[in-house]
DNA sequence: CCGCGATCTGAAATCGTTACCAGGAAGGCC
DNA sequence: GGCCTTCCTGGTAACGATTTCAGATCGCGG
């Protein structure tokens, strides 16, 4: 009848704990007892006539009303940075899963990779009083996290820290993921190493992944020898297919690392170009649903993110404050899934020609 | 210092409003004002002085106690099947940008297709207030979706409508793309056309492209022949695959046809395992970022998502109340992708043979 | 000089729920 | 029987904002 008219629906009139009270005679207390923590204080008999008449009633408890003076909204708000990554996804569908088993709503913020949005959602999310935050983080709006911080919000990072923050961490253990991913190339008897990431854009985990690399090829400097290459923002990658064509040209056993799913869908991308996706070896962090189907399998360090989401919401709700006063920084372990990139090229294949 | 121990945060003690008003010499109501959109009753005075105490005191109003009275909450709630199908995530990425536009936050919820998870979201967005609500819905909740309607709820359905419920709805023009794709292949000189969807499960945009594609099949009864297979639900794919290789053997100018990007994903894993990816025509809906890369590149019909996504808000806002009283039920036509999956093979291919 | 509209301001009620505190009934113990 | 605990119940005041309505101030015409 009266639908919204040419506006959104404005909170109606609803069947209220008062009006429940009365037809079940009794206190307003009582039926919020009955709705709540506080149900096994009441005698059977309150129960079970409250309960008829919120079911003749149809009778629906108002959660705005219930987090004004209870002070707990059961919302968790969530900020990510491209929601458009297949990682970003995964690990949303982590957190989401943990949110419906612990009674919680999420509310998701896509940033888009700008800072400036990422603010506003925090501003956002701290209005609505979400209970703790979830954030992939751009890493430039240190003073606002901080703030939230001051205020006693709990917060975790998911994939990235901010220096000077000390919140719980949760993410992948970059360190053990290119160990994995170079032994790997190594055994297959690749030579040469091209890393290729994002601009690091002060982002730990883009650093941390450069750097245990250029440190890890160090160490094998018999065996491997590195390269790295940054890509732009901009998506020409000129840049990118002008390396690779050169790498192909000097090495005779080269291999791309690439540092995340975008980076390996542009060097996919510009090694289709060069018509040359299965004359190199490759090999990915991220696994896509894609990974086995292009170059003949692209090898992956797959990341468990199903769990680093429940991690991070476990770390939440737990506070981290398991006696220890330092908030803990969980990594979890990549697991390698060799496939053709890797497996089917390198060494063998190059002292055949 | 009294960081939430072991819990999450409560709300904790704000600056209100009240505070603002003392530390500013005025009333509770003016700083209500100057907050909304009465702003402009104030005087020069009043504003200076008001703004200058918010800044001091650092105060923010709390969105949860003004939708309790106010009667907004801003909030828009959004439950989608299936929160990995690239498909949604790139609309969801539209719903947003237009939620953010108009000053909304966006509440998602995911389903993972769980038809009683899709009554639970709902009935906790409902217990929120949420002001709208955009759905891509498995369909079987009709009783709850009638009841939301029935509360004067705005409501878009995504992709998919529910016979019975009277609400907009925005979507693919499915008659048009799967004319667009089968005039593709005809042109392509294909001759035989599988066409691959998931269970129809009573989902309309699955039913409607199948009803479409079975329609116009017959209506080239001389060019193009068509068959059907609807995948089942467990992921073995073994009667995909061997449904494949009987096309492969029987037909000289085969080709699949897939109702989407998971079952395009499940074609090219059995083509694949087949090592046939290169030896039949391809065509898909729905564009993904791999799509260039597998097969000599997919031919896709794309969708234009964020359209869509920006169209659901809009019609939401609007209320789709134009005038007319029938509900509207907007579609969005696809964009042909030709790529190598269909441009280069077929009929000149296998006249070679 | 009074009255009246226009303009600005504030006091109090209100949204629907939970927190706090007090009170009554029942049962056990001296 | 009196008193103290334990268990259950209800009244009332918040929570932090908006809304309603009434009052104050000012200017200006009659």
């Amino acid at each position: 009848m009266d639908r919204a008219r040419g506006a959104l629906a404005q909170r109606s009139k609803r069947i209220t704990i008062h009006e429940v009270a009365e037809d079940a005679g009794v206190s307003k207390t009582s039926v919020s007892r009955y709705l709540g923590e506080e149900r096994k204080l009441l005698s059977e008999t309150l129960q079970t006539r409250i309960e008829a008449s919120i079911a003749r009633l149809g009778f629906r408890p108002d959660r705005i009303a219930s987090s004004l003076r209870g002070r707990r909204t059961r919302l968790i708000g969530m900020v990510v940075a491209d929601i458009t990554n297949p990682y970003t996804v995964m690990m949303m569908h982590g957190v989401e899963t943990a949110c419906r088993r612990l009674g919680y709503t999420l509310v998701v913020c896509n940033t888009d990779r700008d800072t400036e949005l990422e603010r506003k959602h925090l501003e956002v999310l701290r209005a609505y009083s979400v209970e703790g935050l979830v954030i992939n983080t751009l890493g430039q709006e240190r003073e606002t996290l901080q703030q939230l911080v001051e205020e006693g919000l709990p917060i975790v990072l998911v994939d990235r820290q901010v220096e000077g923050i000390d919140v719980l961490t949760v993410g992948l253990d970059n360190r053990q993921a290119i160990r994995l991913g170079l032994d790997h190339l190594a055994e297959c008897g690749f030579e040469e190493v091209l890393y290729v990431t994002e601009p690091l854009a002060g982002i730990s985990s883009r650093r941390e992944r450069v750097e245990a690399f250029e440190t890890q090829i160090q160490a094998r400097s018999g065996q491997l020898t590195g390269a790295l290459l940054t890509l732009d923002g901009d998506h020409q990658d000129q840049a990118l297919i002008s390396r690779l064509e050169r790498l192909l040209r000097e090495s005779t056993a080269p291999a791309v690392f690439c540092a995340n799913a975008p980076v390996t869908l542009r060097v996919c991308q510009a090694l289709d170009r060069l018509g040359a996706l299965k004359d190199i070896g490759l090999i990915a962090i991220d696994e896509q649903d894609w990974s086995a189907l292009v170059a003949g399998g692209i090898t992956t360090l797959a990341q468990p993110t199903d769990a680093i989401g429940e991690a991070a919401m476990t770390a939440l709700v737990q506070g981290g404050h398991d006696g220890g006063g330092e908030p803990s920084h969980r990594v979890f372990p990549a697991t390698l899934k060799p496939r053709g990139s890797t497996t089917a090229r390198a060494k063998p294949m190059h002292s055949n020609a």
